[in-house]
Order: structure tokens, then sequence, then C-alpha cells
DNA sequence: CAATTTTCATTTGTCAGACAATTAAACGTC
DNA sequence: GACGTTTAATTGTCTGACAAATGAAAATTG
């Protein structure tokens, strides 16, 4: 692990990139503890803020631990997909946010990801999977449910569905498109009429899941999206509509 | 933007959270200036290096961007796809070397994933994506090419694939899945003989996309897929029973 | 007056040294 | 041997300082 020393700006990065080379190498495994932050400094010929300063930096990616007292120090962290999922909403939320992703191109990412887990989520659903995916529809089709509530157990609905893939690298894969989503589908279920539509979609989603039917579960799938897709336009049209008449 | 002064432990990690949270509900639009570090040690009450320590943190996830000088400071990062990939990479490289993912899983979760995109990809492909993907597959089948070059040309196809659905969420996503996989894909093409297969497989989809045909570039996929699960399969028992004669 | 150079104030990047808080191990004491 | 006490190591934070970069204002020059 070397550092650049002639050029004196970003020492704490070059610092960090070391680092984390060492541990994506599998160099430094994990559970393994780091130098103390002054036998760092001493190694990279640098003050302990700025070696404070590139732990932070790992810190924030999850890659490293730390523990006070006397054995405590920074330790390689196991990354857990629970620590991952986190990270990859806020980056996706983000993403969505700050570079214009029209609601039709997030939309149809995500149904095109959770029609990929469709099959796999017929095959191997267990009576779990399957008893969520229920509760949740159900939960739905109670009236006087709020907007925040109803896309809570929309994603929750969808969450289960994609586990009952039992892939974990998909389930976290699709975690961060379907929660990012979630502000966006906000707006479009707001009226009684879209979501009997769409908790009859969930239905008969579920009951294809029951069956271990992929086919039927995918045109549903398919048709839930359509459906979004229509609704959204209906929302947009009607947003510009009320901006013209002003 | 508060913190909670009674826990004197973490505060960099209660101010990032702070600031973080102001940038993802958009209280802090894009390209806003953050008041200084000092200006921020007044507001938090704490000292210059704990705010550097927090802001550090976020710089880690590209939150923010900084700058030196008489008009610098920390300013909100549009968050780009191409920051995002980065991460998005190490991320996945590290959630699948140290939770023991097994080659299976993410093999099936890339192709799922990538099957998503195949009838997206046939019906948008431009001329570009088509060349590329021809490129990348003749490359494949000149004699003398290392592993690694076999590799990251099997990359390039793949993402090309993708790219050709048009659909940056969608490329963003399996961006990670792709790269992420390359050290395990690299164990299972050193022979000609499996090469030899893979290339022909490519070039049925570069077929398929061409003729927009997105029904064939899938089933192609599948038959990529399932012969990579195979020869993954080859490859470990022929490992363990190297071990088991030693 | 216009253009150029110089100076200067602001801000981040780094450093040195210090103290507080935490924690586990070593040490006594009963 | 069991139980409290001390101690050393380590992170978390603070203070104060200086260097480097950078744009704006001031001074200089043609």
């Amino acid at each position: 692990m070397k550092i650049d020393p002639t050029n004196p700006a970003d020492l704490s990065a070059q610092i960090a990139k070391a680092i984390r080379d060492a541990i994506i190498s599998g160099a430094l495994p994990v559970d393994e503890r780091l130098p103390s932050e002054a036998e760092l400094a001493d190694q990279f010929n640098v003050s302990r803020p700025t070696v404070r300063e590139a732990l932070k930096r790992l810190a924030a990616q999850s890659l490293i631990r730390t523990q006070r007292g006397a054995t405590g120090g920074a330790f390689v962290n196991r990354l857990k997909f629970e620590d991952a999922y986190g990270q990859q909403i806020t980056t996706s939320t983000l993403l969505l946010s700050m570079n214009d992703v029209s609601f039709a191109t997030a939309c149809e990412a995500r149904y095109a990801l959770e029609r990929a887990c469709a099959p796999l989520s017929a095959q191997r659903r267990t009576a779990d999977h399957l008893a969520t995916m229920r509760a949740e529809a159900h939960r739905q089709s109670q009236p006087g449910l709020t907007d925040e509530a109803f896309c809570a157990s929309d994603v929750a609905f969808h969450r289960a569905l994609v586990d009952a893939a039992g892939n974990p690298v998909l389930s976290y894969q699709l975690a961060g498109a379907v929660e990012a989503m979630q502000p966006l589908m906000n707006m479009i279920t707001f009226t009684a009429r879209s979501r009997e539509t769409i908790i009859a979609l969930h239905t008969a989603i579920a009951d294809a899941i029951e069956a271990h039917d992929g086919a039927n579960a995918d045109e549903n799938l398919a048709k839930l999206a359509r459906y979004t897709q229509e609704l959204a336009q209906d929302v947009i049209a009607q947003r510009q509509a009320a901006r013209a008449s002003k």
C-alpha cells in the first residue's frame, strides 16, 4: 500500500484508495484489524487527522468498522446485503431525482427486472413468501388506507415477490430499483379506482405464484406495468392541463 | 439540520447523516454551496476536524465535491450514472466475495437481469450498439487472446447488449452485476473449447438483435446461461477431484 | 481609460499536540 | 479462585496553526 507523496493534495483520498484496493484484492481479509491510526500515520507519513479522514471515507462505504478501547481499532467489515441495501437505495434515489429520469424509464426498468424474477419466484416460492404477498394484497384493500401506507404495502408486496426467487443477488439489485421508485409511484395511487385495478393484478400475481405458474405471473406483471404507465401518463396530462388553465 | 449533542460519540456520522438527509430531501439542491467548514463547525457546535470527517464521508459517496480557494467550498454534487457505476461495482464485488455467494447464484442473477433487457434491446438497438457487439464477438475469436482480454471483451459485449435497451437505469443496475462477476467468470473461459461455444452463442445473439427478434435473443441468452453453469460445474468438479488425489 | 499585475482575503488541506471516553487485559485483594 | 482496581491502548474530539489554491479587489502600467 503506497501513496504518491509528490502530490500533497487529496492525501486522505489516496490513502482511502490504497486501503480499499487492499480490501477488494483480498490482501486484507474480513475481520482483519488495520494498524492503529497512529501506526497508519507513520506508515503513510501523514498526520493522524488525515488518516482519520481516509478511514471515515471507508466507513461511509461500510468497508470498515471501528471500535474504541484497548483491543479496538478499525476492522475490515464483512459487507452484508442489508448494509448494501441502504447505499443502493440512496444512490438510486438520487440518480433518479438528479438526472431527470422520466417515470416511464424508471418504471420500465423496474418491471423488466421484476419480470426477470417471476419465473424463479413461481418455481421456488415458499409458503412464507406467499403469505406475505397475500397479507399485503389484503392490506391494500382496506378502506381508509393512506397513500403512503398503500405504497409501503405495494413495495412490501413486490419485495416478497422478488425475495421468493431465493436469490439474494437479485433481491439486492431490485431493492434499489423498487424502493427508489416509491416517491415516483406515490403520485399515481391516489384514486380508489386505480387501487382496485392494482389490487386485482396483485391478487392474480399471487395466484400465479401459488400455482407455480411463472408465465401467468409474468403476464400479469406485464399488465401491471402497462397499467402503471397509463396511469402515470394520465396524471402527467392532467397536471399539464391544470397548469395551462392557470 | 440538527444533531443530538447528548451523545458525544459518532458526531461526524450524525452530521453526515443530517447533511445527507437534506440532500436527499431536496432541501439542498444540486450545485448548492454548503457553508464553509468553519461555519458548519459553529452551527453544529463541533470542531472543524469533526466537520471535515463528516464531509469526507459524503465525498466518499459522491454526494458532494469540494474546491479550494476564495469561492471554494463543498457543493452538492449532481450524481452521475458513471459515478454510481464505480460504487456499484465495488459493492457488488465485495458482496459476492465476502458472502460466499455461489457461482450458480451470481450467474443466475446476472442472466435473469440480462434476459430482462433482451426484448428491449432487440426492439431499440442502434447500428452503433450492434457494431460494438459484432466487434467484440470478432475479437473473442482471435487466437492468442489472453483469458483476461477475452473476459474483458465478454463484459464489453454484454454491456453493449444491455446499453442497446436504451434505458440508463437498466444499464446502471446491470453494470454492477456484470462487472462484479468478471472475476468469477474468469475461471471458466480458459479452454479453447468453451470459447468456441461462447462465441457461437454471442454471434447468434447479435444476429437476433440485428433482426429485432427479442424472443430469439432471449433463447440464446438462456442457452448461454445454461452452458456457463455447466462449465462452472465441471470446473468445480475437476478442482475437487484434483484436491482429493493429492 | 483599459489591460495587466499584484495583493489579499477566503477556503480547503494538512499538521502537531493535547485531552476525554472506552475497553480489555493485567494486577491486587479478599 | 472470585472480584474489584488499575493501567495501557485506542478511538473520538478539540485547539491552534500553517500551507496551498483561488478568485476578487486593488494597484500599477501602457
